[in-house]
DNA sequence: GATACTGAG
DNA sequence: CTCTCTCAGTATC
């Protein structure tokens, strides 16, 4: 075990000039420029942001869920501590011995000849408005609303506000602070600017977010033949700046970027010298040994406040000390855990790309409103996070085979109830009826909730072949008038969630004579639903969103179980075809 | 297999 | 007044 990983680092201060290579820009008056006033005069400090924030929430129902949560931390906490009293001499010899084994093959498999390079935007939802509205600049301001913030500006994180604050305590905090709502079409349009330089320095880059990226550049350092000046850099760090001037000039944006020899350590690396600055680690095992040495647990990605905390109260704070306790961390933890613990603490990450087109595994709608136990507007609720979520499913070709509610009660406890589909469906009506039960299953009179949200997954997706036949119906000159391809019923005036309701349900060749209206819940028969669908869409979409009361539901015949048809969406592959052309169609329209 | 927890951005 | 939303992976029973 003399090979361990830590044993053979050197002395050398390996965060020196010489390694630590810095690359600013120097655009003259840019964005984002932090007037480094030092002492600040208007900088909080940690106290005093902690009191401020303290204060604001203290009393709260958010507050008490907040403390309650900790305490269930505190106590695992304690009974890990538990645990690591009562493992034996004996035992952490035994597992020193096989972790040893495994670091020996971990060690093995250290690839450093791939350049990765993580790339983040700086502030990004903000750097974009201040970019779009220069009074802006100088400010300190914040993207969300009142109850929630996506992001801040450099200038408002020194009053310390931050992503996944609310909006109240970032004014408490920064009473100057100026909160400008988000525009996520804008940031996906910048998006796709960026990503088009991404794609210059690898086509199989990775996109994690709207703002960040990773990419493996090992091919294109291989074929650039750029003549630069001589520099101190090495080639990926003049490649990188190249990087992210592109991205400048194309966005007016900044961008940081990490350097290093597989992901975990890029992503790492991005951080140091943000904003708009590059950090280069060397792909040199003692260099990466020594970096990944002093580490705190916390900046790896995966260990986020909750394992810190455990990992801290087992006195370890780097990922050194990490590493030194890895016997009994493969003692105290899953064996997944232990092992990604490992890594991270070898410096150990992925060198290649995730696949970046991997299907989804569930798709869901979640909605915050005003607490309420009013049972009409739930299921009100419910049946509209189904819809929507109906019309995403539709637009991603994806059908379910299980449904789960989530419910947040008004003391933040969240719930989640899931039930399994006979068939896979895409169906809002289908979904609905399997939700609504298990909603009021969970709805007592005095149990008021603040969210409710609906996901599918157990996903199957559409074949290839029915969207082939999709395409020839598409092809349609867009003057004719669509009929539905079972019935012949004219389905121009209906909306997105009727038309699926009405195809889906002719498609399914189902045998049921009654009809539910996805607005008002009413019954009709079918050839008549259409029509009573288009006005009442009509009026409900002209009325206010909170639509208390819709008519009650009433129920003809049998099958309160939400029970689908066997065949609901089942065979018919060339039927579907149809169905998804309909939308494709709508969504072109629109 | 169902539910809760953790983390990310 | 006012503490998000979406998705993935893991833990626990
Ligand atoms: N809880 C969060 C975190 C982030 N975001 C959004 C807003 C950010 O602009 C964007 C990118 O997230 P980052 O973590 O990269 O944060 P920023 O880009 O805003 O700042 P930084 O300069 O630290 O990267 O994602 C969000 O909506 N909710
Ligand atoms: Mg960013």
């Amino acid at each position: 075990m003399n090979d361990d990983f830590d044993s053979d680092t050197g002395d050398d201060d390996l965060f020196s000039d010489d390694i630590n290579h810095d690359v600013p820009f120097h655009h003259a008056g840019t964005l984002m420029e932090l007037n480094d006033n030092k002492a600040g005069m208007a900088d909080l400090d940690k106290e005093k942001i902690s009191r401020i924030i303290e204060e604001a929430s203290k009393g709260s129902k958010f507050y008490d869920h907040k403390k309650k949560q900790q305490e269930r931390i505190d106590a695992k906490i304690a009974d890990l501590l538990r645990k690591k009293k009562a493992i034996t001499e004996e035992q952490l010899k035994n597992a020193s011995a096989k972790v040893g084994q495994i670091v020996r093959n971990l060690e093995k498999s250290r690839d450093l000849s791939r350049t990765f390079v993580h790339v983040d935007m700086d502030a990004f939802y903000a750097a974009v408005e201040m970019r779009d509205d220069p009074s802006l600049r100088d400010k300190p301001m914040a993207v969300g609303g009142p109850g929630m913030l996506a992001t801040s500006n450099y200038l408002a994180r020194r009053f310390g506000v931050r992503a996944a604050m609310p909006g109240f305590i970032g004014q408490k905090l920064c009473p100057d602070l100026i909160i400008v709502p988000p525009n996520f079409e804008k940031y996906r349009a910048v998006n796709a600017i960026f990503s088009e330089v991404f794609a210059k320095y690898d086509p199989n880059y990775s996109a994690m977010s709207l703002d960040e990226a990773y990419l493996d550049i090992t091919e294109f350092l291989r074929l650039d033949q750029n003549v630069r000046k001589p520099s101190d850099l090495s080639h990926a760090e003049e490649v990188v700046s190249d990087l992210r001037e592109e991205i400048f000039l194309a966005t007016q944006l900044t961008a940081s970027a990490g350097i290093a020899p597989n992901t975990l350590l890029a992503k790492v690396c991005s951080d140091i010298n943000k904003p708009n600055g590059q950090f280069y680690l060397r792909p040199e095992r003692p260099v990466v040994a020594e970096f990944v040495e002093k580490l705190s647990v916390r900046k790896a990605c995966g260990i986020g406040k909750v394992t810190e905390q455990m990992l801290n109260a087992l006195g370890i704070t780097t990922c050194a000390e990490m590493f030194e306790q890895r016997a009994l961390l493969s003692l105290l933890f899953s064996e997944i855990s232990a092992l990604s613990f490992l890594r991270v603490s070898m410096g150990l990450g992925s060198t290649f790309m995730g696949d970046s087109d991997a299907p989804a595994k569930s798709v869901s709608n979640e909605r915050t409103f005003k607490a309420t136990s009013d049972a009409d507007f739930l299921r009100d609720q419910c049946r509209r996070l189904c819809e929507e979520l109906s019309e995403d499913l539709v637009r991603k070709q994806l059908q379910a085979k299980s449904v789960t509610i989530k419910l947040k009660t008004d003391t933040f406890d969240v719930k989640t109830r899931v039930r399994n589909l006979p068939e896979a469906t895409w169906n809002a009506d289908v979904l609905c009826r399997h939700v609504v039960p298990m909603l009021e299953s969970e709805m007592a009179p005095k149990r008021a909730f603040r969210l409710m949200g609906v996901r599918a997954s157990n996903l199957c997706e559409k074949s290839a072949n029915q969207q082939s036949t999709l395409d020839a119906i598409l092809k349609q000159p867009s003057g004719t008038e669509r009929l539905c391809p079972v019935c012949s019923t004219s389905l121009a005036k209906l909306s997105l969630a009727l038309v699926n309701a009405h195809l889906d349900r002719c498609l399914s060749g189902s045998q049921q004579d009654d009809v539910q209206c996805p607005i008002c819940s009413g019954f009709f028969r079918r050839p008549e639903i259409e029509h009573h669908a288009a006005t009442c869409e009509g009026a409900a979409t002209s009325t206010t969103p909170s639509v208390k009361s819709a008519p009650i539901r009433k129920r003809g015949a049998a099958r309160e179980d939400g029970f689908v048809p066997r065949d609901e969406c089942q065979r018919k592959p060339k039927k579907q075809l149809t169905l998804s052309a309909f939308f494709d169609q709508r969504k072109s329209e629109s």
